[in-house]
RNA sequence: GCGGGCGUGGCGGAACUGGCAGACGCGCAGGACUUAGGAUCCUGUGGGGCAACCUGUAAGGGUUCAAAUCCCUUCGCCCGCACCA
């Protein structure tokens, strides 16, 4: 017998489905579309554990999709610029382009040894000028209608990778790529505008039925809503405006202070010529030089300075003291914060520290706080007191009436703000999609015309030599002519986030080679939304808040016709071994290439999705793998063993749906076989649990063996039910393991191929049973069962219970309270 | 501190709307076939007990005829946000 040998036939279906571009999808309007995407990856020239299971999750719903009749686009592409290709050059000195370039073979090499169903044809590239020039033809459309702009402003500055980073980018104080604290520099850098979309992307965020919940909580966090009020104090001894913003108005008669971030704008001229001129200074050069994270840690002791100044309170005229502080933030709000220490518990901290007065406004019902000393804030609702003409009105209320009376006396108003900050794209290094700006002595920064793009990265620059961005130093690059005058001007030499990139790959897939636009109106409208996004966790406020900025830009300028681009987005877990990451430092890093070669590509994804739902981390066991192994062996040796059945006359008796006069062994295969045909069904379809689906073809094959030895010594097989059942197994197996599923359809002589064929259809009449077994209860507590038809009515099944031998005693001299009937599964007896 | 999620055998995990806890796989034990097997096939496998039976889903309480599932309290773990004014 023939033993199933996987490292021969992977090969041999993959190139087969290469060369017949088997799975290309092309658009037709009366065919329902689906789309398949993952994440794209960078071509870093290793596919890694967490790779290997994001796309083998998208491919079993994409095979298993295309069965069911849709038409279903699943493209893949690559994240191509960015840092490593950079590093890399100035360490082997190797091209970029060509080092990137030979990644993308290695690894589109290993994806296809991996058996997915991708359609080549739409492969993207961002590192491509095909690509990159509607990077900038993007960046043209956001800067023309306002949303890119250039600002001096501190920025995130990673030492390590030499650029600068967007917020989004720092993750505890870090850079998101290498982990170096990054610290503020004061730079001139491109924006764009998301902020504009805040509302927009929390307000949709309820939209996404379709998306776990805790993502749409870390954006919700990341935009950061709050209502509350902008109040206008005016500073006594200057009189200039001082804007503050607060979320409690109410407690406007309670300010004892005032405190400004060291970097706010009017902080020289307050503090100019006071005695303590210096010191201050001192303070703020220091604080300016610490970043955010260290700045409002909950370890740093909150300082504060006090300017000599004075702030006049809009509403009762009080003049109260300025102080600079270190934990008040330029880039929130205002840079200016009102203290507040009888209701604000962090101002009541301060206060107590500085020796700083405190007043109630807020008495808690039935108590009165003005009467001694607080011990804390009191931060609740109440009643208004000391408040002049608002005494007694609940605080609620007064939060809008005192905002009323600012507007009306013009200082003051209902303001909305968001955490969220505009995202910083420009990067000050060279492996990147280049600005199209330029900057004239005349005119000014001058948009590139569209006719001119793509602005083209320059190659063959030698990187070892240059110190960071060779670009700048690169005369040919940065020349240019003014397109406005015609005089000299000089380019714009930061590159573009690459998050820029990734913000849009989805659409240009639905049309990928088109010349005159980024994409055609036609395609994307009628393959987008992306109908299920799988990818990690990592990217919740990164790519796909960017991504959903992208998408309602250009829906506002009429080029796609959705509004969000990801319908349901599946968060995949991480792949451990040995309750740790997969790390080079550990050792336990395990590779695909590993895997396929010894069992191959389909014992590999048949465990990645069996061992957990994809939602869950997933531990990597050898074991378990093993086990996977031998079942597709298992599987294989039940075609081997019973190949006879497809011969000859299998053609012509395979449809046959009629098995009349079943013996009771092969009543159960045949159910055992609709049962797994539904539940494989619902687990993909509904549920996503992959790993439940498995272990009914699992269950199934192990009931064709159960056939098999229930028959042992009686007349024969049930040819026409085997054959079925086989058949189906194949095809239930077909998302899961592509390539021993095409082997055995074709080796079993059945037409065509197997990912063509259409998903199997469960008999709801072959699922019922004639008698089921009843469970019986007496207080709850099982005390026996009994077979039963599953119709019987209430009253047979407790007559029938009652009868059982070992129920009898449980019911004697005991007085029945309840009896509960489940028909078809139990009955309980109540009893005292 | 706020928000999200989780806690089930030796292990990975099942149990859809409350209705037989532990599907499936790994591991382990026994048997069969075999010169042999780490191949394969069969059987068993939460814990305790010879058994009837008892007990068991982080801990405690509650609702219910019935709770892994619903409610309350506590503990533990993971993730996100965190002087955000």
């Amino acid at each position: 017998m023939e033993g199933y040998n996987a490292r021969e036939l992977e090969p041999k279906w993959q190139a087969h489905w290469q060369q017949n571009n088997y799975y290309r999808a092309v658009r037709n309007p009366a065919q329902k579309k689906y789309y398949v995407l993952e994440m794209f990856p960078y071509p870093s020239g290793k596919l890694h554990m967490g790779h290997m299971r994001v796309y083998s999750i998208g491919d079993v719903l994409a095979r298993f999709l295309r069965m069911r009749g849709l038409n279903v686009i699943h493209p893949m592409g690559w994240d191509a610029f960015g840092l490593p290709a950079e590093n890399a050059a100035k360490k082997h000195g190797a091209d970029p382009g060509e080092w990137t370039a030979s990644n993308v073979a290695v690894m589109k090499a290993q994806l296809n040894a991996l058996g997915l169903s991708y359609d080549w044809a739409r492969e993207v590239t961002t590192c491509s000028p095909d690509y990159y020039r509607w990077n900038q033809w993007l960046f043209l459309l956001f800067y023309k209608n306002g949303l890119a702009y250039k600002k001096k402003s501190p920025v995130n500055w990673c030492p390590s990778c030499q650029t600068v980073l967007a917020n989004e980018q720092v993750v505890d104080g870090g850079c998101w790529r290498c982990g170096s604290e990054v610290s503020p520099k004061e730079l001139e850098q491109w924006f764009l505008k998301i902020t504009a979309y805040a509302e927009r992307l929390l307000q949709d965020l309820s939209q996404l039925k379709g998306w776990p919940e805790k993502v749409k909580v870390m954006q919700e966090n990341w935009i950061g809503r709050s209502q509350g009020t902008d109040i206008v104090f005016t500073v006594a001894e200057t009189g200039d405006r001082l804007k503050v913003f607060t979320t409690r108005p109410d407690t406007l008669f309670g300010v004892t202070y005032m405190v400004l971030a060291p970097e706010h704008p009017l902080l020289s001229k307050l503090i100019a010529g006071s005695s303590r001129e210096k010191e201050i200074r001192d303070f703020v050069q220091q604080s300016r030089r610490e970043s955010e994270m260290e700045r409002t840690s909950a370890e740093t002791e909150k300082i504060g300075l006090f300017t000599g100044a004075h702030a006049v309170n809009p509403i009762n005229g009080e003049k109260i003291p300025i102080l600079v502080g270190n934990y008040v933030l330029m880039s929130y709000g205002t840079g200016a914060v009102m203290g507040v220490p009888a209701h604000d518990q962090r101002d009541f901290l301060f206060a107590d520290a500085y020796g700083l007065p405190v007043r109630v406004v807020v008495n808690p019902p039935a108590k009165d706080l003005t009467a001694a000393p607080l011990e804390e804030a009191y931060e609740g609702t109440g009643t208004l007191v000391n408040s002049g003409e608002f005494n007694g009105m609940p605080n609620t209320e007064a939060q809008k009436a005192i905002t009323e009376w600012l507007i009306r006396h013009d200082c003051g108003g209902f303001r909305v703000r968001y955490r969220l900050r505009d995202w910083l794209i420009s990067r000050q290094r060279y492996w990147g999609t280049p600005i199209p700006i330029v900057y004239c002595p005349q005119c000014g920064p001058v948009a590139v015309p569209e006719k001119d793009l793509p602005v083209l990265l320059p190659t063959g620059i030698d990187l070892a030599a240059a110190k960071q961005s060779p670009l700048p130093e690169s005369e040919d690059f940065v020349q240019a002519r003014c397109p406005q005058c015609g005089g000299t001007a000089r380019r714009e030499t930061d590159t573009m986030d690459t998050f820029f990139c990734s913000s849009w790959y989805y659409l240009r897939y639905a049309d990928p080679h088109h010349e005159k636009a980024p994409f055609s109106k036609e395609e994307v409208d009628y393959w987008l939304p992306v109908d299920q996004y799988i990818g990690g966790i990592e990217h919740a406020v990164l790519h796909l808040l960017y991504s959903r900025f992208f998408t309602k830009f250009l829906f506002d300028q009429g080029l796609v016709a959705i509004e969000e681009p990801f319908q349901r987005l599946l968060a995949q877990g991480m792949v451990y071994k040995d309750g740790a990451k997969m790390s080079k430092s550990l050792g336990n890093v395990v590779s695909p290439d590993e895997i396929i070669e010894r069992y191959g590509a389909d014992t590999g994804r048949l465990f990645i999705l069996f061992a957990a739902p994809p939602e869950r981390d997933l531990d990597w066991n050898e074991q378990g793998v093993e086990g996977c192994y031998r079942f597709l062996r298992r599987v294989w040796r039940l075609f081997q063993q019973n190949m006879d059945i497809f011969a000859s006359e299998a053609k012509t008796t395979a449809t046959s749906q009629e098995t009349p006069a079943l013996c009771p062994e092969a009543e159960t295969l045949q159910r055992a076989l609709h049962f797994a045909i539904k539940k494989v069904t619902v687990d993909i379809e509904e549920r996503f649990n992959f790993n439940t689906a498995i272990s009914a073809i699992m269950e199934l094959v192990n009931a064709v063996y159960g056939y098999f030895n229930t028959l042992d010594g009686k007349p024969e097989r049930n040819v026409p039910l085997l054959r079925q059942t086989l058949k189906n197994i194949v095809l239930l197996l077909a998302p899961f393991a592509p390539h021993i599923t095409a082997e055995l359809w074709h080796r079993c002589g059945f037409e065509g191929s197997v990912h063509r064929q259409p998903w199997p259809v469960y008999n709801p009449q072959y699922l019922q049973v004639e008698e089921a077994e009843i469970v019986i209860q007496v207080n709850g507590r099982v005390r026996d069962r009994m077979l039963l038809p599953v119709d019987s009515p209430r009253e047979e099944l407790l007559t029938a219970a009652r009868r059982q031998e070992k129920i009898k005693p449980y019911l004697q001299d005991k007085e029945e309270i309840k009896t509960i009937v489940v028909p078809g599964k139990l009955v309980n007896f109540v009893v005292r």
